[in-house]
DNA sequence: GTTAGCACTCGGCAGGCGAGAGTGCTAACA
DNA sequence: TGTTAGCACTCTCGCCTGCCGAGTGCTAAC
């Protein structure tokens, strides 16, 4: 696509923030007077022609104004924002807020997304950030005792995943059995995978055979977590939307969200080795049927190509993309820099 | 209010019926065409007009079909339904669900809301149970080396509650050496709650005094857990429902859901001694504002009383209750069924 | 290159109208 | 006494219609 003049890209640029403000068909007569333009609107016509020709933006119907196509948005994106930034104020207030909360994953994860979802006015989005390797391997777990019949499992893997689960067994058993138990049973089954504690598990016995299982088990939840779960916010604001009011299309969205769907058709679009770079995928841009009615703008977090999660905002395909990226990229890179201190490095009391 | 006649009974469940799943006020004329009824309308309607001086149903305005009140599904939900139950197959099926899933807690409850949203039409939640008492005591805890210089900390209290978090090191600690720490601290610790913790805490040093504050930390969340946490499912089928429908109360409805305000509305009305059993609220019943325009049939559940939770289904006032009060009850009982076993017995495995 | 003027198009809205559903009342009937 | 048929009346809803205004493209003049 070739490039447009000045005042052609600084027409698409108002044309799209009028109309991501005031959500209807925008018309040269209203785009002079509001924005006090030096031209009348005859000529903003000939050059909104020129923009309809170049298909980046069109009219619902004669006579009405002109709306951004998704071509149109692309170019804004591309040509017209550069690189947006959080303004000063508003990374230190984010920052403050995180040093209120708990240090913890799930913590930071629930902040951010309802901090996405609060300053760019769309539905926000957040993974798990989860290990690239395939096979989990043991690397240390502990039994203790909670009450009568049951015992807590605690499993570490070699990739610092932690799963927890509650075995049950017809006896009681004294914490410093258990201790015993696990020694035992840690020293043969470390470094193992689900599959080579499968082999060892038949010569157990008694509780040695119950802990093996439960491992593998676990293990395999780990291999075949291929469903990094989601978590989101700010739905109410999509809602709130007027392309998603219907009945029809607020279902279509919450199931999208709730089930799964949403990442699965995201996922085979998104470049997972752009580390913090923000990816923007604009309507018909998405490769997945059911999205194809959305804006997306979203990003990768995460430990160098280690550990990967996603974060980022999800709206109509009107949508505020300036504001968004900005706020995706900083929010992206507050998450990296989190988890990286949390898997890597020493306290992040002090900031 | 006095007893109705046995024709008046049978005519406003079926209004109440054929309100709930046409969704429009209904006619004598439509009434006696759809049921075969073996009156004329003119019979009817002078029934009806009987019934709108009890004030069990009234009609939006002249020359409109009747809509139950508040009160007429009050009167259906006392007198009317008796105690429905869920038919076995259903209740097989349900069993057969729980088998397939990890004994687990938060496993069970995910299932619990999906069933029951799924099996209303509704939208269903659950909370998690929580124990009635009010100081947390440790009754064990263990610490897992996890990375250079991360270690996971596990916390059971003697209520049988479990808590995990991370702690930043600035040395790397060996497992055997953590052991020891641990196996000192579990001594000096048993038993303590967080404020006599703090006062220890003072005395230690290095990584034990680390550790003291982490317990502590932890043990206060559990004091202060008043925050239920909310688990919902079936969004969508609200969505769908033309009450509901509009931006507005659409927005309203995943408001509500998504930031405490549905639990903080609820939960001063509801009886927590009533274990198992279904309350149901309609409509103007609900003590908050915030909840005028929904149907609630909700259960506690839970261990005696000693741990309970919340479970039950929300929806627009024309609701099923036959069939909600028969799911709700069910799964509460299979809920308190659970986490019985899972707190005070044995395996699971054999149902 | 810009602008004023003009004829034209079309969505949205208000108003009028008829159909249909529903009601209450009254009088007749079993 | 309870039930029913008939009737006049009311009100919503959907449909049509005509008008208004916003917006457009084109042309001619500056």
């Amino acid at each position: 696509m070739q490039r447009l003049t000045l005042r052609q890209e600084q027409l698409l640029r108002l044309i799209i923030h009028e109309y991501i403000s005031a959500r209807k068909a925008v018309g040269s007569k209203a785009l002079v007077e509001h924005y006090q333009l030096p031209f009348s609107s005859a000529t903003i016509r000939n050059e909104m022609a020129e923009l309809e020709r170049a298909g980046l933006i069109n009219q619902p119907h004669t006579s009405a104004g002109r709306v951004p196509t998704d071509s149109g948005y692309r170019y804004y994106v591309e040509h017209l924002i550069g690189e947006p930034r959080l303004a000063p104020s508003e990374q230190m207030m984010i920052r403050h807020q995180f040093r209120q909360v708990e240090a913890q994953l799930e913590g930071w994860m629930q902040l951010a997304v309802t901090l996405l979802a609060r300053n760019t006015g769309n539905v926000s989005v957040v993974t798990t950030p989860r290990a690239k390797v395939s096979v989990a391997r043991v690397k240390h777990f502990e039994l203790i005792s909670i009450q009568e019949h049951v015992i807590l499992l605690v499993l570490v893997t070699q990739e610092s995943g932690v799963k927890q689960s509650f075995l049950h067994w017809h006896e009681e058993v004294a914490q410093a059995d258990l201790r015993l138990i696990s020694d035992t049973c840690n020293a043969r089954f470390k470094g193992l995978s689900a599959a080579e504690i499968d082999l060892l598990s038949e010569d157990e016995t008694g509780l040695g055979r119950l802990v093996a299982e439960q491992l593998s088990e676990r293990l395999r939840e780990l291999d075949n977590a291929t469903s990094l779960d989601l978590q989101h916010a700010g739905l109410e604001h999509a809602l709130l939307q007027p392309e998603f009011a219907g009945g029809q299309a607020a279902g279509e969205i919450v199931e999208l969200l709730g089930n799964g769907g949403f990442l699965s058709a995201l996922l085979p679009q998104v470049q997972p080795d752009s580390p913090d770079d923000v990816q923007v995928f604009i309507g018909s841009e998405n490769s997945a049927d059911a999205l194809q009615q959305y804006g997306i703008v979203i990003a990768t977090y995460g430990v160098r190509r280690e550990v990967i999660g996603l974060i980022g905002v999800l709206g109509p395909r009107r949508m505020p993309y300036e504001r968004s990226i900005g706020s995706v990229r900083y929010m992206a890179g507050l998450m990296s820099d989190l988890v990286g201190r949390f898997y890597y490095t020493g306290d992040y009391a002090e900031e």
